[in-house]
DNA sequence: TATCCGACCTTTTTT
DNA sequence: AGGTCGGATA
């Protein structure tokens, strides 16, 4: 099929964002308005009419998921091989370039990645030595402190420190974990980025040969990059390079953790020749289903505005539930699905998913769902290479690959159990620091010379036994990875010691295990250098999404926020209420107000054929019960889209329970009034009758926790 | 050194 | 409710 036949489907918009021959692009694209499609066929495009060669286009995407689907879709339209085009995250692009150019880069040729846990680890042992212990310091505001550094592009040296003395603090552990990092040639995920930032800018020349390789620079999901990462791109995509980008400002959802909506607007000032390309053609949703997204997004004053269309049907109305507590909910979700969606053999399960806001809303259905035996996945939650029992097994992997590898010593030197503990630990960093060596051979030292008692001696020599004999095989067998598994496995006494664990949990960890053995086996029989390497690499830049059953029919279970970039025929977005969605915690401020509601279309966009929402009037969060009141955003979709659904017959079953308490009288978002601190909103209730408290924010006086029979509050 | 118990906290997630 | 963390105890 020639590119130009692929390209008579798409629409004009889509055309002449495909055709674009501007050097610079931003395309504004609608959810459902066939982002994608446009970013594979210009890519085929660009290749097929002999523009471009494939290994001088790079295509930057966030998630290998995506990355892996838009080479898949490419080669799907041309037959020139994509191979050699660079199609990859952020993260796995950086790898790769600070692996070709190690040395300008300042890194040792074997450089290790290390994730956030690890991460987590190293800063925990610094403030240990450093004596932090006595303050109320928390390890992860520090680690997210100097990930906000470094995406920042701030090093230590860098720091502006303004008198606060918590941010001084950090400083301090900034700067020895980088030291840290130097010494044992880590590499954390930030620190991909920020190296292969000063990489370039440091190396004019290097980077004149990028900017001149790479004549297509595509980016996918364009609003969410963070600052870092836009610097990157702008160093690399100069003035003269093609630079391609497609997002969403209304999809932004990830501020959170550094995402800047505003690359979009820093894009149209750095390339002021750009192109502006609006896809508001919607081939998703009905089109009550896209009126309903339309109005509600419309209530977000900041946008680049654009407004989604479609040519469908009206289609269902919206469905609206109003369940009497959230076992009514899942009951009702669950009930619906069955009678609607189960029964008629057109609709696939998988078909149908449900969407909530936080994770911990998943266990009510996942419980309905099994009581009526309906196969369902949850996504998200434990990536595969996160689970203790993996990290374990690859830690004795990383200590047979590299003696250096201090994370590795630490995490595996006393797991399973045999008796090095803190003290002994704490003899063996002190010797490291001393020797300046790493951990493996200060132990080794203090061994020698005889330093340790004699409990310790026989530990840590049973340990370097492990090792040893881990290594010994290794010689044997070179070639096969998923063979040094099993032995590290058997060797290290993982499995024995999980086998003794109570409560069945040790079991599911050796079947972990052993699924780590199957996916080493794709590296098995490679004859090529560094397959350790490479599978490690793999396993920490890598989720591992392969779950036995991801190809299964069943209901998809998510949080909105996975649910981006998909779509089904069936949502149902469930807890639209306040405090729940909109979170609390993002009440309080317009701007991640505004960020819920862009979560809340998000959700709503994802629908195809039918959009289910609900929302209880009780709620039972974190242990206790809250009474609530509607979502601000089911109120701000028009009347004229929804349906109400009445309560059915169930609500005689609940009646029986026990009658909910006076507690009931407030309700999160309530405006009180107190004689002294005047007037403010209530964000959180916890207890009962007379222990009831309540949380309230109050206009002047700022959070307070108050009882509720002393505080003699008004209501408002 | 290992384990048990109570205090505390609780949004969203990728690399 | 359920997980994590740190201190106290075996």
């Amino acid at each position: 099929m020639s590119v130009l036949n692929v390209n008579s489907d798409l629409n004009e918009q889509q055309l002449l964002a495909v055709e674009s021959t501007a050097n610079h692009t931003l395309v504004l694209a609608g959810a459902g308005s066939g982002k994608t499609k446009v970013l594979t066929h210009r890519i085929a495009w660009c290749i097929e009419t002999g523009q471009v060669r494939p290994d001088s286009i790079l295509a930057v995407t966030f998630t290998n998921k995506a990355a892996k689907e838009m080479q898949h879709r490419i080669q799907s339209l041309i037959p020139t091989p994509i191979n050699r085009m660079w199609v990859g995250t952020f993260h796995g692009i950086a790898h790769r370039l600070l692996r070709m150019h190690y040395e300008l880069a300042n890194l040792s040729p074997q450089f290790q990645i290390i994730d956030t846990d690890d991460q987590l680890r190293i800063i925990k042992r610094i403030l240990k030595e450093l004596d932090f212990a006595d303050k109320e310091y928390d390890p992860k505001e520090i680690q997210s402190r100097i990930n906000f550094w470094k995406e920042e592009g701030i090093r230590p040296k860098n720091v502006q420190v303004e008198g606060c003395s918590n941010d001084e603090m950090s400083l301090q552990i900034f700067k020895e974990y980088e030291a840290i990092c130097i010494k044992s040639s880590l590499v954390d995920f930030s620190e991909l980025l920020l190296r292969v930032y000063e990489l370039f800018s440091d190396n004019i020349s290097l980077l004149e040969t990028y900017r001149s390789r790479f004549q297509h620079i595509l980016v996918d999901e364009f609003q969410d990059t963070n600052k870092l990462q836009y610097r990157w791109l702008n160093l690399l995509a100069s003035q003269k390079n093609n630079f391609f980008v497609v997002g969403d400002d209304d999809q932004s959802i990830y501020s959170w953790r550094g995402a800047r909506v505003e690359n979009m607007q820093k894009f149209r000032k750095h390339y002021p020749d750009y192109n502006l390309i609006r896809l508001e053609q919607n081939y998703r949703s009905s089109s009550n289903i896209l009126s309903a997204a339309n109005a509600l997004i419309s209530n977000n004053p900041s946008r680049i505005g654009k407004n989604l269309w479609t040519n469908k049907e009206d289609g269902k109305p919206l469905m609206l539930y109003s369940a009497y507590n959230e076992l009514d909910e899942a009951r009702y979700v669950v009930d619906t699905i069955e009678s609607e969606i189960q029964s008629d053999h057109e609709h696939k399960l998988s078909d149908c998913a449900i969407l909530y806001r936080v994770s911990a809303q998943s266990r009510v259905l996942e419980d309905a769902l099994r009581l009526k035996g309906i196969e369902y996945r949850v996504y998200g939650g434990f990536r595969f290479y996160d689970r203790a029992e993996i990290k374990d097994v690859l830690g004795y992997l990383r200590l047979v690959f590299s003696k250096n590898d201090d994370a590795a010593f630490e995490r595996v030197v006393n797991f399973p159990p045999r008796g090095i503990g803190d003290k002994a630990l704490g003899a063996i960093r002190e010797g490291a620091r001393s020797y300046n060596v790493s951990l493996f051979e200060a132990a080794e030292t203090l061994l020698k010379n005889k330093e340790l008692p004699a409990r310790t001696e026989k530990a840590l020599n049973d340990f370097f036994m492990i090792i040893e004999n881990i290594k010994n095989h290794e010689v044997i067998d070179n070639d096969s990875l998923s063979e040094l598994i099993e032995i590290i496995s058997l060797k290290s006494g993982l499995v024995e010691h999980f086998k003794k664990e109570k409560g069945g949990r040790g079991l599911d960890r050796i079947e972990n295990i052993n699924e780590l053995t199957i996916a080493a086996k794709d590296f098995d029989g490679v004859e090529e250098n560094g397959i350790l390497e490479s599978f490690l690499t793999q396993a920490s830049l890598e989720s591992g999404e392969t779950q036995a059953s991801e190809g299964a029919d069943c209901i998809q279970l998510m949080t909105l926020h996975s649910a981006k970039g998909l779509e089904f025929k069936f949502v149902f977005i469930l807890g639209l209420e306040e405090g729940l969605f909109p979170h609390k915690r993002s009440i309080g401020s317009m701007e991640q107000l505004q960020e819920e509601r862009r979560l809340c279309y998000v959700g709503i966009t994802r629908a195809q054929e039918y959009l289910c929402l609900t929302h209880a009037e009780s709620r039972r969060l974190h242990g206790s019960e809250y009474l609530t009141s509607l979502s601000r955003f089911v109120k701000e979709l028009p009347e004229s889209t929804i349906e109400h659904v009445r309560i059915g017959g169930s609500f005689i079953d609940f009646s029986n329970e026990e009658k909910q308490s006076s507690e009931g009288d407030y309700q999160l978002g309530q405006i009180v009034e107190h004689d002294i601190f005047g007037s403010g909103i209530v964000l959180a209730l916890e207890g009962r009758r007379e222990s009831l408290r309540i949380q309230v924010n109050f206009e002047d006086s700022g959070i307070k926790w108050l009882v509720a029979s002393y505080a003699g509050l008004k209501k408002i």
